[in-house]
DNA sequence: ACTCTGCGGAGAGGA
């Protein structure tokens, strides 16, 4: 039996004597929790009391990194009654599986073999683009193109043309890269024909044609399927499964009889993830492709390509304690010293990186360290912000749980799959590509978009069939999406990635240990930020506009612009940007979100005018992400290399989210000056995956709108541009002139968030109505809308998200704008909670916008009606962030309707001063 | 208690 819980107690290893001779054992309290059948609430199945769990012999290494309150699973445990005391103990079947919930990387376990410290290594810096990598992968999409089928030489063609940009960047030309490509394939195909034989053996006696031409995609192979195992907490991607056993490809060459330890582990890694779908694997295989074609290995038998090796259970299980050593490595947020392992550090690749970071951060070990340690506020903020980076990634990781803890209705309720799925049609593109079609049997909304990789399951993500998908078209009716192998789709789960942390932890030492020290000086406050000025002026009739240019074209460190609603900010950004260009400059500009990164975009266009083509500008960013209008500009990674870098690094203007800027392909860029949009909405880190690839920066933001969104309460919820506005006032300019909103819609919103600095920039902006727009008339609105704010009182219906009696309301109003002579696609509609938004959508025509606050901030209507949803107390997080109703209350430009309850909101100061506002 | 956008999935190699 499975014996789950959570470690009560320290956990002490004891050696005692048996009829076998000295051997160690652990005895481990664990207040069990409930194993195996999905949907069930562990927590409801726990027993406070303690049970005694013993582990043996050698698992008692995983039970050295046990800690109070971590997860503990023992597989096939048997029951041991001891002075009439139920105890549980290992048997010689089991695994003992630490953290079992947090999914680890077969990679991971790859390279915490060869050494702990590589591991971490590789975590923080990153893998730059290099060309042996990029060979690798070209090498192992063509083998997985030959297994589905695809011709040799088709596939070489088009893997290389894909890659086009990378192989830019890396001066390669396509010719060469394909006759290395073509070596190595070679050594596959010769490998392949000798299985094609074995294949027919045996096939043949079964199918009885042996005429038939052997093709992999029909035999018992598969290739490249992404594996996930909720007993082992490992998830990883075969490179191919050959009757049931695993494939590993390597590029490299390995002229020794015995396959590479590391890749031995790695092979038996996916024979623990093969194992828990049902197989049961004593082989593996590697492939070294760089050894000698086989006509050579008749005279020195050990230089054949494919090296076959058992895998016993010791290695198996030798496997998940590795697995242990990182998942408790993780939870507990330890950052390894190399002496865990038994690597010969001087034999190490990455010797001198890891001496230079374990100097340079003051970190033990076992290569030892070079050079200075950072200054001390360097480290600390070095602590802080991987330690809040890594908070980030465990709840990445909570996500993965949630894979198989929760139940197919409970994912679909919290919108993260869509269920009941109808499995339509099959059809095969080329390549060996699958296009899978699906019918939506309900209305049920998710998370899931266009674009988004999704696992594809005929029922479950990681018990039934599933495979990584793309979504390629997503309606009411149904979804299209592409994969590499035809599953039956009945339901689509949102796969988590970890990606964005991966790549802010990579930012954050980007700039501590590759970043400039004058930079740095500015970050931590030992010194101000410097200016030139530059005698032009570039915005004629706006002041806080003009000097916020001349900030940002004359900082050589860095210029911050404040710009609360309707100020202007993105023309101000685009006009900086157009100056820049003009001296000569090459910029990026960068925004958390695409939308944003567009909206600037599209500014700068404007302001360059004819002058694009003379200054190239580049989109960077996939298909999905960027708006249709955009994609002219957009910068395809396939084609000819020296095309694609041609097209990248001519461009003057490159524009991309700061999750691109991390990129292997961004990274390789350089710029004189970022600008970076929306920066209140990034944290400290995000920001620098921007700023590090420029020589000064200049951040744009309102501090007082919506901050970054993260999933752990941390240091992190703070953007870099507050921090910065705080620190270096005279690097920042406010934008204090709005041209939004009518005088008495930006009365109270100037006046709580911006100590009333914030003023209409013209009398039109300060006067105007309804009456201005075309056929509308304010007269033929009810008495109590005439004015442009107003407030509607809804007792509400006390339900907690969502309230129908406000819906009501706002559709009857909607309804009266509507016969006062106002355009529906003018008015929006705002609430705070989802649920209260598909509420209102089925109540109001199409025509009117209809969103949350936080997808409202950066978008304007002439009307607004907000909905509170909130009846007789304001409690819950939603509403504690005032900046949410700063967002809300400055959408409109003529007309703003606040519908709520005035008990609960008058019970808020804040909320209770808005309502005085809003009545007066 | 809620809000929710990004990302070439994972892995590719070099003694």
């Amino acid at each position: 039996m499975d014996v789950r819980g959570t470690v009560a107690d320290e956990v002490e290893v004891r050696s005692v004597s048996t009829s076998y001779g000295e051997t160690d054992l652990a005895e481990v309290q664990l207040v069990r929790t409930e194993t195996g059948a999905a949907g069930h609430d562990e927590r409801s199945l726990e027993d406070p009391e303690p049970t005694t769990v013993t582990l043996w012999n050698k698992w008692t290494e995983s039970a050295e990194l046990l800690e109070p309150g971590m997860e503990l699973l023992v597989t096939d445990a048997e029951t041991d009654d001891y002075r009439g005391e139920t105890r549980y103990k290992t048997t010689g079947e089991s695994y003992v599986v630490v953290e079992p919930s947090f999914l680890v990387n077969v990679t991971a376990i790859r390279n915490w073999t060869e050494c702990p410290r590589l591991y971490y290594l590789n975590k923080l810096s990153g893998v730059p683009l290099n060309y042996p990598v990029v060979k690798g992968t070209l090498v192992h999409e063509v083998f997985g193109d030959l297994l589905r089928g695809r011709e040799l030489e088709e596939s070489i063609d088009a893997r290389v043309e894909e890659r086009g940009l990378q192989l830019g960047l890396l001066g390669e030309d396509p010719e060469s890269v394909a006759e290395d490509v073509r070596q190595n394939a070679k050594a596959i195909e010769g490998w392949l024909e000798q299985g094609r034989l074995t294949e027919e053996d045996r096939a043949a006696p079964a199918a009885g044609n042996s005429e038939r031409a052997f093709s992999p995609a029909e035999s018992s192979w598969r290739s490249e399927q992404l594996l996930i195992s909720e007993t082992f907490g490992i998830r990883g991607r075969a490179d191919a499964i050959r009757r049931g056993a695993p494939v590993e490809l390597k590029t490299g060459k390995n002229l020794k009889k015995e396959p590479r330890f590391k890749d031995k582990v790695q092979a038996a890694c996916y024979a623990l993830l093969l194992e828990e779908h049902g197989g049961s694997v004593d082989t593996g295989t590697l492939l070294y492709t760089k050894n000698s074609a086989l006509d050579r290995n008749e005279e020195t038998g050990d230089l054949t390509p494919a090296k076959e090796f058992s895998m016993g259970d010791g290695l198996l299980k030798y496997v998940v304690r590795l697995r242990n050593e990182i998942a408790a490595a993780e939870v507990a947020g330890d950052v390894p010293t190399g002496y865990e392992g038994n690597a010969t550090c001087e034999y190490c690749f990455e010797q001198d990186t890891c001496m230079v970071v374990s100097g340079r951060l003051d970190q033990e070990s076992k290569a030892g360290q070079i050079g200075q340690p950072l200054p001390a506020e360097e480290r600390e903020y070095f602590e802080r912000f991987s330690g809040a980076i890594e908070a980030e990634r465990r709840e990445v990781h909570r996500e993965y749980a949630k894979l198989w803890e929760q139940d197919a209705q409970e994912r679909a309720d919290d919108d993260r799959a869509l269920i009941d799925l109808e499995f339509v049609e099959r059809r095969e593109l080329e390549a060996g590509r699958w296009e899978l079609r699906a019918r939506r049997t309900g209305g049920a909304s998710s998370k899931l978009r266009e674009g988004d990789l999704v696992l594809a399951s005929d029922g479950h993500p990681v018990r039934g069939q599933s495979e990584l998908a793309r979504i390629e078209r997503l309606d009411e009716d149904g979804v299209v999406l592409t994969a590499d192998e035809p599953v039956a789709v009945t339901r689509l789960d949102v796969y988590p990635s970890e990606l964005t942390t991966d790549r802010l932890l990579v930012a954050l030492h980007d700039m501590l240990l590759k970043g400039d020290e004058r930079r740095k000086d500015v970050l931590f406050d030992r010194a101000n930020p410097e200016f030139d000025a530059p005698d032009e002026t570039f915005v004629d009739n706006n002041d806080a506009q003009d000097e916020a240019v001349r900030k940002a074209v004359g900082a050589r460190d860095c210029a911050l612009i404040h710009g609360p609603p309707g100020t202007g900010k993105t023309h101000t950004i685009a006009r900086a940007v157009r100056a820049m260009v003009e001296r000569g400059e090459r910029v990026l500009l960068s925004a958390f979100t695409n939308r944003a990164v567009d909206n600037a975009l599209e500014a700068v266009l404007e302001q360059l005018g004819d002058a694009i083509d003379e200054h190239r500008v580049v989109r960077v960013g996939s298909e999905s992400g960027v708006r249709e209008d955009m994609e002219p500009y957009r910068l395809e990674r396939a084609g000819d290399p020296d095309e694609r870098l041609a097209e990248l690094e001519d461009a003057r203007v490159v524009a991309a989210t700061t999750a691109t800027c991390g990129s292997r392909v961004m990274k390789e860029q350089s710029f004189d000056a970022a600008l970076v949009d929306e920066a209140a909405q990034l944290t400290e880190p995000g920001t620098f995956a921007a700023t590090n690839l420029a020589e000064r920066f200049v951040l744009v933001g309102d501090h007082e709108q919506l901050p970054p969104v993260v999933r752990a309460e941390n240091e992190l919820t703070e953007s870099l541009f507050e921090r910065l506005v705080d620190l270096h006032p005279d690097a920042g300019v406010m934008l204090d002139r709005q041209y939004r909103m009518n005088q008495r819609i930006q009365a109270f919103p100037s006046r709580e968030f911006y100590d009333g600095t914030l003023r209409p920039a013209e009398p039109e902006v300060a006067g105007r109505t309804l009456d201005d727009l075309e056929g509308v008339s304010r007269e033929a609105l009810p008495a109590d809308l005439r004015d442009p704010v107003a407030f509607v009182d809804v007792e509400g219906d006390g339900s907690r998200y969502t309230d129908s009696e406000e819906a009501a309301r706002v559709a009857e109003l909607i309804d009266a704008y509507e016969a006062a002579g106002v355009d529906r696609a003018d008015i929006g509609v705002i609430a705070p909670f989802r649920a209260q938004v598909s509420e209102l959508s089925s109540r109001v025509p199409p025509e009117v916008a209809v969103d949350t606050v936080d997808r409202f901030q950066g978008s304007s209507e002439e009307v607004i009606v907000v909905s509170f949803t909130a009846t007789g107390t304001l409690e819950g997080p939603i509403f504690e962030d005032y900046r949410r109703i700063n967002v809300a209350l400055t959408r409109p430009k003529r007309a703003l309707v606040l519908v709520g309850d005035s008990r609960a909101l008058s019970a808020d100061p804040v909320y209770g001063r808005m309502l005085e506002w809003a009545r007066t």
